[in-house]
DNA sequence: CGTCTGACGATGC
DNA sequence: GGCATCGCCAGAC
C-alpha cells in the first residue's frame, strides 16, 4: 500500500482511544515525517466523518480550530466528556491523556 | 515544474 | 508562560 500522506493521518487519528489525545507532531512522527506536523492539520481539515479530530490537539495543548467545532467549550465538552482533563487556561493536561501510541 | 499555502514545532526574546 | 519568527514538507494551482 502507498496511501496518501492525509489517509495515513486519517488512519492514526482514528486509532485514538476515547480518553486520550495526541498532538499534531506525534502524529507526523509516526508517518516518518517528523516535521510535518502542519499536513496532519491539513488533512484534519478536510478529515471525513467519525474521525475524532477533538482529540487531536497540538503540543501546546491547546484545542485547535475551534471554528469547526463552533466554539472552544464545545470541543472542551467532548473531551471532557471523554475523562479529558483541563487546565484552569482550557488547555489540556496532555501529561495525563497523551496517547502512548503516538510515539511517546 | 515553480510558487503559495497551511487545524504546527522549535527556538528566541 | 506568552508572543514573534523561521523552518519544515506534502498538496493544490
Amino acid at each position: 500500500m502507498d496511501p496518501s500522506f492525509f489517509q495515513q493521518v486519517y488512519r492514526i487519528v482514528a486509532q485514538i482511544p476515547s480518553g486520550k489525545v495526541t498532538t499534531y507532531g506525534g502524529i507526523a512522527k509516526l508517518l516518518g515525517r517528523p516535521t510535518a506536523a502542519r499536513h496532519v492539520g491539513f488533512a484534519m481539515r478536510c478529515a471525513p466523518d467519525g474521525l475524532p479530530c477533538h482529540r487531536v490537539v497540538n503540543q501546546a495543548g491547546d484545542l485547535a480550530h475551534q471554528d469547526v467545532f463552533g466554539s472552544q467549550d464545545f470541543q472542551r465538552h467532548l473531551l471532557a466528556s471523554e475523562g479529558i482533563a483541563f487546565h484552569p487556561s482550557g488547555r489540556i493536561d496532555m501529561k495525563k491523556h497523551l496517547w502512548a501510541g503516538a510515539g511517546m
